[in-house]
DNA sequence: CTGAAAGCGCTAACAA
DNA sequence: TTGTTAGCGCTTTCAG
């Protein structure tokens, strides 16, 4: 069923159809005719063909590395609800944190088939930054903070900078640090280098064996606080990357007889359900992930209808949640 | 840039292209040209006019709940990961747990747009059968088991009867069960049933007022468990339907002064990251929720390559994993 | 307010 | 193998 037989059905012109969908002028005689054939024969016009003419898609395309991650899901939750308001529909692609997928799904949505892209990528390449200069439709990083790119971005440094402090506060004097690969900018580079920053400025220095890097789960947050905790001189706190990280390092720690947080505390950043139910809850810094998707899809809108504006950054806020595993009496 | 400006570039017809992006007879010579002319203009074809000819979008609408849930994001990244093997997008909905939504996005998906549909429901109204059977692109269901349609689902039965069962032969005789809305017929319904003949076929009677419905979080399985243990009989075995919610009794269990699994028991289904490291770990079933996405996109694949394909329904295996909530010594 | 007609970018049937 | 040509279903002038 198409527009012409629909029109026939209905006893009006095409034209007349199309302005029902699309709110142009339209006698209410003929506006009813339409509704009633539309009862009958449940016709919707095809989008499709529609993209042909507008050169408008109403599709918007997401890029993230992996579903199964809570930070992701949160993200997209946010960009999905705000989506869905305005009657953009979603096209998702996960790249399995392969960043050549990355770059294949940038170049596949470059021309056609959407109005505007999110991308929540944790490296930035070379190649990204070619690709992104090539797009014809706008494109929103999540998660990045990138001079001249449109960014929503959390407060990475500041975050880890003041869980590292809240346990130096409480008298370690030994930390340890279990991240992520540094190539990734946000979880990666910022988060370690707020770990530091907090060791610096505490007037402590930092030993070379108390740094691990770590997949981003939590079997290899057991691995790596077992290699930690194998060194002759032991940390008192362990500041970690992800919550996933966190909760692998606690198990460890525990089954190794350690107890948290008296003998060693432990912090990480994220948020995430596995924090709250861990043997012992694990302090946390909690980022606005669905926020940050529902800015991220405002941003894309705004920037889809004013294809000139300018880039901007927006980097959100955290807070600190203090749990179990750092629930130590100050030592001045 | 259109077909036409990108042959006259090419110095070809545009059949000549056509055919190059189609895979049809064509000369070295003009494969040769066609690809020079890509490496300078970077042209590739409109996807919305190859729909408007074809008839085919290489789209797949998915619809599911929420995000963020472990199990809708397994599922999701099977899905994407066959979808992207053969060329399909992921056209992705979310309903916040509100089915009218549901039947709205099949409206949406029901004539436009997509080639098939994967529908990750709870319920089963007899909207959802009305549109259902109007749909002109295949469906496939996930997590239900519906006669008449193409499902992919688990054994929920089977793993909350085993689970069940597995506390009663370590001697609990006073099981309890904090379930979620039976209208879910998978995650409410099948695994109640499940619990309660696992409980009669060991000879034992269910106590009322040890059932319990919650939500699908952990604060919910929390407050659940409250209820459960203010009565003046107590249980000595939690059976729960979502580790979330088995996570959320276990803490309030902690919390009161209850051992796990000394004085009580608990065990769930799902086997997500929560239940390895909760505080004791939790005994679950592990239900193939990648494996379920998978399969439900082979199944749409072959729906659409073949559009009178009799229904099926695929009901994958699970198995338990015993962790520390039920490591009691068996009492035969 | 309305309808006829042109044309969006592409594919596929046809004749060469 | 190739190019010409007729649409796919829709929107949007334009003339009424």
């Amino acid at each position: 069923m198409n527009i012409s037989d629909f029109a026939k059905i209905a006893g009006v012109s095409k034209s007349a159809v199309s302005r029902y969908f699309n709110d142009g002028y339209l006698s209410n005689d003929k506006r009813e005719k339409i509704e009633q054939a539309i009862e009958k024969t449940g016709y919707s016009p095809s989008l499709s063909a529609r993209s042909v003419r507008t050169r408008v898609t109403k599709l918007v395309g997401v890029i993230l590395p992996k579903l199964s991650s809570e930070s992701a899901a949160r993200v997209t939750e946010g960009i999905s609800s705000v989506l869905s308001e305005y009657g953009y529909e979603l096209l998702l692609v996960t790249t399995s944190n392969n960043y050549h997928k990355e770059i294949e799904s940038l170049e596949l949505f470059r021309q056609n088939r959407v109005d505007g892209v999110i991308l929540l990528s944790t490296v930035f390449t070379d190649l990204h930054k070619t690709v992104l200069n090539k797009m014809r439709v706008p494109v929103i990083l999540v998660g990045q903070n990138l001079k001249g790119y449109n960014c929503v971005c959390h407060d990475d440094f500041g975050a880890s900078k003041s869980l590292t402090k809240l346990m130096l506060d409480k008298g370690a004097v030994e930390p340890a640090y279990i991240g992520v690969d540094p190539e990734d900018k946000a979880a990666g580079e910022a988060r370690r280098k707020g770990f530091e920053k907090a060791v610096s400025e505490a007037g402590l220095t930092l030993k070379k064996e108390f740094i691990e890097i770590a997949e981003f789960n939590i079997d290899s947050g057991y691995e790596k606080a077992r290699h930690l905790l194998s060194h002759r001189s032991k940390p008192d706190c362990i500041f970690c990357a992800t919550d996933s990280i966190a909760a692998g390092a606690m198990l460890y720690c525990r089954e190794s007889g350690l107890r948290i947080p008296e003998d060693i505390m432990i912090a990480a950043v994220g948020d995430s359900k596995i924090g709250k139910i861990a043997a012992v809850p694990i302090t946390t810094a909690h980022l606005h992930y669905k926020t940050a998707g529902s800015e991220a899809a405002k941003m894309l809108l705004s920037a889809i209808k004013q294809p000139d504006l300018i880039p901007r950054i927006l980097q959100l806020d955290f807070y600190i949640i203090e749990r179990r595993s750092t629930e130590k009496s100050e030592t001045v």
